[in-house]
DNA sequence: CAATAAAATTGGTAGAACCAGTGTACCACT
DNA sequence: AGTGGTACACTGGTTCTACCAATTTTATTG
């Protein structure tokens, strides 16, 4: 027999590894097509009401059967990005008025570069939410919460390690403040952005070296006041933080001129 | 050749017919498994850490093939409901605690019963959202904004009507209210919440009718609040309205008994 | 008993055939 | 001229069968 029941779903494995693997490349020939029909989309080469060539020409296209591309074409219209119409065709859709968080997760979970606008504004949104649901759990938290929450803030890597970049601990904490928020509907959206806490932990991580406190320290003062109920305090400690992260973004990407060759961008190229 | 270029895919026929028609019976045989799977697992037919059958044995079950089968757990694993992992099977998440936006927009969207914790957890995460999105409308909107934003307001359906019910208008509202807000990450967010739009709408649809202001009026109001710039005249319009329709709603969520044979929940039965 | 190799199981791809809506053009009828 | 019907080509939706690839299990071997 294979593993059943009381078998976790989790996916992370960290066998104690000083270096953070890829979440697994994992191969599937159809989130290939998907990042590459997103690519299409988003670039410009196809635009919105346009239609696209048949799902047989489609698939050849972009070498592979035309199984494979459909289970691309289920994402892709999931996205909001297509309307696939039996008897009809692909249709472009409008992704800057028409696609939904999926698509932003799917981006940030391959690592694509999100347009500086939109990651102004997913950080202002991220921020705006934290404070709500850090808000709720101050109200609501009862004594297994606060001990859950303190157990995870405990396990916060040390600033700077990454461990701590790839997200996956910044995402565990807030998954955590949702559920002892009591509101389900904060679980999923936090689930929902899971892809982005990758891609955002990054762009503060040198804001952490000249912190006074570390990030465990902090979050920790942040548990107390969840614990104390006092939600002004519990929301404005996320709130002053993550404004003067922001605040430093917005200042890096309006006038990214004047880091002339201090630390130029760390890799990517 | 068909239609192509400017096309815009709009769902809304209304050829100003005066009956309102059902927008598709759009049958995809995926779409049905994918509904009996999710309903399997909310129902806690299949426990969280179980391996579902193979994917053969599983499309035989519901006598489609196993092609169709693999489309819709393409879409139950972006929902956060399953794993599927080569060489190993299926298993099952714990969608308590791992299920994303996407799975209740499904829910919502094909009118599942949700559960009333999850449906007041979404009314809260709604109503604190879009005061968010309002205050920051009234912050950037510009005069292309607000005449876009009177233009859809004006449209709106007379109280009651079931149009209004049907959330579309509601929806695009929103939606242009976010568009107005310069920050596409709400703009994803309003698309991601689509679906529910048409479950939240009926529920305060019996506290139209006791109101003084039409909810055109009201939101005409909205809309000047947002051109002065007034971000707390804005956000406390629709904080104030939303805060009314949430309490009477968990009024009624925890105490039903008391709507004897009033007006008796209004067909589905 | 541990390391290794083979077999069985399961998901992933491929390719072709056929079913089911859509749109178009053409034709008969009024 | 306008209406409705009809056939045909095109496109997505579904089915089948066979095979590839990763993982687990079992048997084999040193």
């Amino acid at each position: 027999m294979r593993s059943n029941e009381s078998i976790l779903i989790s996916e992370h494995s960290t066998p104690s590894a000083a270096f953070a693997f890829r979440p697994v490349p994992k191969n599937r020939i159809s989130e290939d097509a998907l990042a590459q029909l997103v690519d299409m989309i988003v670039s410009g080469e196809v635009k919105p009401g346009e239609r696209l060539p048949g799902e047989r020409e489609l698939a050849q296209s972009l070498s592979i059967t035309r199984t494979s591309l459909r289970e691309a074409l289920r994402r892709l219209e999931n996205m909001g990005l297509a309307a696939v119409r039996q008897g009809d065709g692909i249709y472009v859709r409008d992704f800057r008025r028409e696609a939904n968080l999926d698509f932003i997760n799917f981006q940030a979970g391959r690592g694509a570069a999100l347009e500086p606008q939109l990651l102004l504004g997913m950080d202002e949104a991220r921020r705006l939410m934290s404070a709500m649901v850090v808000s709720l759990a101050a109200r609501r938290a009862d004594a297994s919460d606060i001990k859950e929450l303190r157990r995870v803030a405990g396990e916060c890597p040390p600033d700077g390690s990454p461990e701590l970049l790839s997200g996956k601990w910044d995402y565990d904490f807030y998954l955590t403040i949702a559920l002892a928020s009591k509101n389900r509907a904060f679980v999923c959206l936090i689930n929902t952005m899971k892809g982005m806490f990758a891609t955002f932990r990054p762009m503060y991580s040198h804001l952490d070296e000249g912190r006074r406190e570390s990030i465990k320290d902090l979050n920790l003062r942040l548990v107390d006041a969840i614990e104390s109920g006092d939600e002004r305090a519990a929301s404005a400690i996320v709130e002053e933080r993550m404004r003067q992260d922001m605040e430093d973004l917005a200042k890096r990407a309006q006038s990214p001129e004047k880091r002339k060759s201090k630390t130029r961008k760390a890799g990517v190229k």
